[in-house]
DNA sequence: CTGAAAGCGCTAACAC
DNA sequence: GTGTTAGCGCTTTCAG
């Protein structure tokens, strides 16, 4: 009654180990072995082993692996949106930042577990953690979060966040050196015959109030008094962003050069200048902040002070591995770069 | 000697639900019950288990409640690249893409699980499924993997492509009509006045080749015969694409506006042109396919194939939701829309 | 309403 | 070398 013919495929689509053991005619623990390629089976049995596992299209299921085992292989991308869970994942820069840690995740054969996270809530870190989904977790922008980060770092190792150095910061930390770029962005501008400068960007996140300082100490070497009237709070996205920067405009503040905080700030900067009939960089120089792939192509092209994503990410994915297995490894500062375009010259 | 006092937090970190029965004096089961809401525990008592959880940071664990209930509320979405593994996620097309899916997959409270795969392995797709790791699959893109797609769909219902419709398609797939798209490119070229209209782009996928012969049959209702010259495979990415093009452009053969497959192609063609020292539109008009957020910038700005986005990924992630309910959802075009800019007037 | 017990599918001591 | 066995941490019958 024992037909080894007849001992196939079950319940199609959801064959087990133990139906493989069946068909080969071992124990399952020596179809775990032979699978994970362990020498202790030998060769011959173990390529048969694998080869009847293949035919029937068997893999071992990851929910049992990864329970069993405490790990799963893959890591959490988390994107903290600041505001209500409607916001959009439409920003160049994230986008970019997010096809850059794929790849080097990817390299490295892990999986990326994207997690869109509302931060208003208390405890999103811990709870992400706890879930137990990812070994390790990289997070883009720190937002307003620098607190509970700090909090979670000291008991949980495996984090890595993208976003600006802080004083008193106890969790790993890469990003640009935004008070450097800040910096650049108004020597540039001054250079070029500039002296009523804005500044445009948000003010809540610590990246933009480095950004900020860069600026007014960009003003300071130059001589240039700070002008709180030529700062202006901005949100994020381009479009409320453009509409920020006309109610600017129709203000009447005389001004002949912005430093945004973006190039997606900087782009609605140019497109609300343009409809005010204000030239670029004629009658107003525009530099941006990060280069991101359209600042290359926009027009005119976008100066910018660019931060080196691929560098970036390629930091944080391997000090995450390194935290991963148990090192301690510290922040690190990106260098920044000053890309002279049209949209300044 | 069973002080309540002492029965707290083990080993910091990695509470289980029976830590958290053990601290409220109740069974497992009653924890998981409350935590889950059940309405069959007096809602005092949920409440108490509840707020006991959250001061201790607890929170399920996945990989044993994916195990338990055979599904991960995740999914998964698929990018796939043809060639070497060390092909980058760059393109905007899809960054932009995976923004969206990430949104719509986000709303309904399931994770997204980034996947790139090189489909050149034969198995490829069996593998992702049989790993259990997603209840189901989204893919970016059919590539080559036509036959794959189709043999893998009669045994695999969950499962969305964006891609082209074609014919003895078995898989469910959304995507645009590149067909009308390309006619109404070329139709737009030659309403300004062009003739000698060149088309860029690659050759290999589907949606390729439906763009090319939407192409042909723009040319054919104008009466136009189609110049098999004018036809330029080129690579997908923008500086491979621009390489290309620069190689046709020395090649002397005469034209006068370019339908390109895809946005970054366009943008490519662009630039070469421009180095060429031709003139856009003056000398070439220039129509794209997508508009990416990028073709709305350019310069000069992009005349392009509109493809909605978020109508495409709310499809995809609509049908994708039916089809685990066991619900037999079909296939769906998407609309296409010409949007003219600078690029061709 | 609550608890005991079975089991999701796998890995790795620990025998033999 | 290979098999037996004991969990990984959870959900859910089934009994009470």
């Amino acid at each position: 009654m024992d037909n080894p013919d007849i001992v196939e495929a079950p319940e199609r689509g959801r064959l087990k180990m133990a139906d493989i053991a069946r068909m080969a005619g071992v124990s399952i623990s020596t179809v775990s072995r032979a699978l994970a390629g362990n020498p202790l089976i030998p060769k011959a049995l173990r390529d048969q082993i694998v080869e009847i596992a293949q035919t029937h299209g068997y893999v071992v299921n990851q929910s049992a692996r990864n329970l069993r085992l405490r790990k799963t292989d893959t890591i959490g991308v988390v994107i903290p949106v600041a505001h209500e869970a409607g916001q959009l994942i439409s920003d160049p820069f994230f986008l970019e930042m997010i096809g850059r840690l794929a790849d080097e995740i990817t390299r490295r054969d892990y999986s990326v577990l994207l997690n869109k996270v509302v931060v208003t809530e208390a405890g999103w870190l811990e709870r992400i953690i706890q879930s137990h989904r990812a070994d390790g977790l990289v997070l883009i922008g720190q937002s307003t979060q620098h607190a509970a980060l700090n909090a979670v770092a000291d008991v949980y190792k495996p984090m890595v966040v993208w976003g600006a150095r802080l004083p008193g910061q106890r969790y790993c930390a890469v990003g640009s050196d935004n008070v450097e770029g800040g910096r650049l962005a108004v020597a540039h501008l001054v250079g070029a015959g500039r002296a009523r400068i804005a500044f445009l960007g948000p003010v809540d996140a610590p990246e933009a109030a480095q950004r900020f300082e860069g600026y007014k100490k960009g003003l300071a070497e130059a001589g240039i008094a700070f002008d709180p009237a030529l700062a202006v709070p901005t949100p994020y996205t381009l479009e409320e962003a453009q509409r920020t920067v006309a109610a600017f405009l129709s203000a009447g503040v005389a001004f002949d050069a912005v430093f945004a905080f973006s190039d997606v700030v900087a782009l609605a900067a140019i497109g609300a200048l343009t409809e005010a009939g204000r030239i670029v960089p004629g009658d107003v120089a525009v530099v941006g902040f990060d280069d991101i792939v359209l600042a290359r192509h926009s027009a005119p092209p976008l100066t910018t002070v660019r931060q080196d994503l691929a560098f970036g990410a390629r930091a944080m994915v391997d000090l995450l591995f390194r935290r991963m297995a148990g090192e301690d490894a510290a922040s690190t500062l990106a260098p920044v770069e000053l890309v002279v375009r049209g949209s300044s010259v």
